[in-house]
DNA sequence: CAAATCTCTTGATTTAAATCAACGGGTTTT
DNA sequence: AAAACCCGTTGATTTAAATCAAGAGATTTG
């Protein structure tokens, strides 16, 4: 159990077998059925979650009920409304599961906790949030400077096995485009490029 | 000397008048004048900088010779390409003063060395990350799911004394448009609502 | 297994924003 | 103080992407 979780913990900040168990305790382990929700818009998110096996997404809905896909999350990566977590405001996101999954819970009295009493947690949270940031800036960087096939394509080269996985609108929507454009351009690129 | 570095030091994790004097042998203090670079394209990130007085600016240049405004940086705000400081790789950005400016900068071994041997210097970095991720998150968020109108919106309600000091065609790229339209945009705002 | 729901595609049309171009007022710069 | 540059505005035109609409396979669900 929390294999996954411990190897990439153990990439980003190498633990003894005793810190490695001193961790367990706070963990939670939750599995999640395609379609359910892990968090609701509006609720409070009481939780981080790092994916063992399966895919989420966090998404909003707005006036005419388009969703707008925020993150999506495989294996290995964490998952939650971060704001809502960290302020206790309602969150603004829906969080629901793309594929069957299994998760790891980390709740916000647990990530305290954590973050008071092993320093390690502190610099394996400090890690994460680096690396989320700087993926977020590139994100930034390619809607803001490049065209719609440039973007696709990006989004191509950084999240192939994403790509293979979750339905072509959800992608069209995280780089911002209805999916008939979407699907335009996957014809265009694929006939005479 | 570095009193607001300081104060939203202080402001994020108390410290104690030992710690602070041990803190501030770390750090660097530096002038730009207006137009000065700090950062040119292809070097390599040396430090990170907080803003004392003035403001900066981060930004590419892309083919056609168009600047793409990544961050703006006033007075108690940090700048940095910190892919290229975490990294080592060439900065992907320039930044350079919009104001005659003071800065207090963190070189690359006085953080690394503060990590190691400050608890309460890596839970300020933890905090500064966090609060620029979620700023970012936000960004994204409504450059993907809003309006020319509402994207400008958005910037004066939620950075108002940024919109008063810089230019409006830095503000219309921060915001991905064109200065054209924001131009149009500002125009139909004031008349006629 | 039939119905309902999703997902992607294609076509026609509209629309928001970009592009191209020119101008006038400011502000540096020399 | 003249020249050069920077900045915002306005107009005409183009273009990329959105919107509206319909249909055909897949897949899920009852």
């Amino acid at each position: 159990m929390y294999e996954l979780f411990f190897e990439e913990f153990n990439k980003k900040v190498p633990l003894t077998a005793e810190e490695q168990e001193q961790i367990k305790h706070y963990l939670t382990p939750k599995k999640l059925r395609r379609k359910q929700y892990l968090l609701q818009e509006g609720d409070v998110c009481k939780f981080i979650a790092f994916v063992e096996k399966g895919a989420l997404r966090a998404y909003s809905v707005d006036e005419n009920f388009t969703e707008n896909i925020i993150q999506f999350a495989l294996e290995g990566w964490t998952i939650s409304d971060l704001y809502s977590f960290l302020t206790g405001e309602p969150a603004v996101y829906n969080i629901d599961a793309l594929e069957d999954s299994e998760l790891v819970l980390i709740s916000k009295s647990a990530h305290e906790e954590m973050l008071q009493t092993i320093p390690k947690y502190e610099t394996y949270t400090r890690l994460n949030i680096t690396g989320a940031y700087l993926a977020m800036q590139r994100r930034i960087t390619t809607i803001i400077s490049s065209t719609a096939e440039e973007r696709y394509q990006d989004f191509i080269n950084l999240y192939p096995h994403i790509a293979q996985r979750v339905p072509q609108h959800m992608i069209a929507s995280y780089i911002g485009l209805t999916p008939e454009t979407l699907s335009r351009i996957r014809k265009k690129l694929s006939s005479g490029r």
